[in-house]
DNA sequence: GGCAGGGTTCGGAAATTCTGATAAGCACAT
DNA sequence: ATGTGCTTATCAGAATTTCCGAACCCTGCC
């Protein structure tokens, strides 16, 4: 039993004769008069009463011709969609980000995904730079967002933007911050997220010219823990300039007025995978949001 | 497209190898990579991801996966409903009833019908045996009770049982007939069905003796109406023995106490249409219903 | 009785599908 | 590195299926 069989029944009951559904089928009379044996023999069913004046559906022909068009149907339907696939991206793309999503803005991120690829189900996961980027060149993620260099041979990386950062102490060390010197600040603890936390390589650069190393460290895995080390008098930091001022404003910390240096973000995929259409569609994304000016003015409006 | 590409579609994503869905599909590899090659292409879509070790759905794949196994699922119902079909009795019966439902039992011929062939639908129209006949005749009907003779050459008549009848009179004609002839009665007026009507057939046959014709008349088009006419006190007419006797017993009517003839109940088909199954299903289970021994005591213990 | 319009059957042509051998790619073990 | 074992892809020719055109049969109608 195939399609083209089930067809031809649907057609032959809808004119009620072989020939002229020979006609509607492009084809000759005696082609379509053997589909219909053929298949009535396999289903053992006499569908169609032969009349000297055409073809007359019998009382189980009637009963089955429902289920033929449905299943045509489901035929059809599965064609269209496919056919409406063919231009489109599917599937799933997992995307690590490494700081707060509101930072990162991953909602309007999402909603220019939905947008253009709406078969495109974006997972985003919260990660650590030190972890987004072996991920990605494993292939568990996507791609990813990080802070730092981000050198390797096999990613392709796209710069977006630096992000200033702050030195942040807990509120009540304003005293021995306010006017410290570097020098001064390496004797003090300090809180990381971990040491291969691009935070962490800046933080050495910053001490290369005081030689003087950090006193008692703590490693922590997330912002957040360090924003709770903070608030909790662990030691020092450095955060986003934003975060840290926030945290300032609240009471919950200090900042150390001192020049801090600014690191870049930047977002990263495997370049092996560079030319696959989802891949070019997120990096698009990712760029039109944070590179492209009408977007970053409509954030500023924002 | 076609349902064997669905099917083998469906079977590679099962297995995830063209080798073992060729075992499954009892053919060759080549066979089926060309049928998935064929289908991938009418569909635009690539299904599977080729990798050394067999076939992996894409995330397109995936989508379109569902729809081809309903696709399939409604092929392959509407087959074994087929083949279900293929022993069954399918289709309409219009029987023609010419008298009360209950009398004729109605409801236990249309039971045993349906015990044994649910797929056919009876319909049951109350006619008069004077049109019951000319309809089957003609084809309206695929079969009918009726009073009298019956004899047609293009009809198969069976002969089911006599029925007693009775004259019957209005409620307060007691004197005028409690001991009248039929010489008297015939000068009285008379209540007919129709002039086509076997009970007037009946009729004349009774007074063919008595050389005088029944005086004043009363058509009219049901039995019903007959019964209605003599509460009225319209005149005479012949009833069922069973009928006029429950008339009798509510005070509605009177019977005359002489002897009425008992006329003969027929079932009826079209004698060219002998064979066909759904034909001979009627005349069985009518035949089963009035004249096998077992249903016979069946209803007497009833 | 002939005609027209319908469906069926037939042999040969055309198209499709299948087979078996072969090639080529990848993973894993040696 | 090399070989082995697995996979899928490709090809030419064989096998099968499907199709066409011409016959034929049946029925209803003139």
């Amino acid at each position: 039993m195939e399609l083209y069989q089930l067809n031809t029944f649907v057609k032959i009951a809808d004119e009620g004769s072989l020939t002229r559904a020979a006609e509607r089928l492009f084809t000759s009379q005696p082609a379509i008069s053997a589909q219909l044996k053929a298949l009535e023999e396999e289903l053992g069913v006499a569908l169609f009463e032969r009349t000297s004046r055409g073809m007359q559906l019998t009382a189980k022909g009637r009963l089955l011709y429902d289920q033929a068009l449905e299943t045509l149907n489901a035929a059809a339907k599965l064609k269209t969609d496919a056919q409406q696939l063919q231009h489109e991206l599917v599937g799933e793309l997992h995307i690590g980000v490494h700081t707060d999503f509101d930072f990162m803005r991953i909602g309007e991120l999402h909603r220019l995904l939905h947008e253009r690829h709406p078969r495109i189900s974006p997972y985003f996961v919260q990660s650590m730079s030190a972890k987004i980027l072996p991920d990605v060149r494993r292939g568990g993620l996507d791609g990813g967002f990080f802070f730092g260099p981000g050198r390797h041979a096999d990613l392709a990386t796209t710069a977006l933007t630096e992000v200033a950062l702050r030195i942040v102490a807990p509120a009540d060390w304003q005293q021995r911050v306010g006017t410290a010197s570097l020098h001064d600040l390496a004797r003090l603890p300090w809180v990381y997220t971990s040491d291969t936390c691009p935070f962490h390589t800046l933080n050495q650069a910053l001490f290369a010219d005081v030689d003087e190393q950090p006193g008692k460290v703590a490693y922590v895995d997330s912002e957040d823990a360090v924003r709770e080390l903070i608030r909790a008098g662990a030691g020092l930091s450095i955060l986003r300039a934003d975060d840290a001022e926030r945290l300032q404003r609240r009471g919950e910390a200090c900042c150390w007025d001192g020049e801090a240096p600014a690191i870049s973000l930047g977002f990263a995929v495997r370049r092996q995978r560079i030319g696959e259409p989802a891949i070019e569609a997120l990096q698009a994304a990712v760029r039109e949001l944070w590179l492209d000016a009408s977007a970053a003015t409509v954030r500023a409006e924002a």
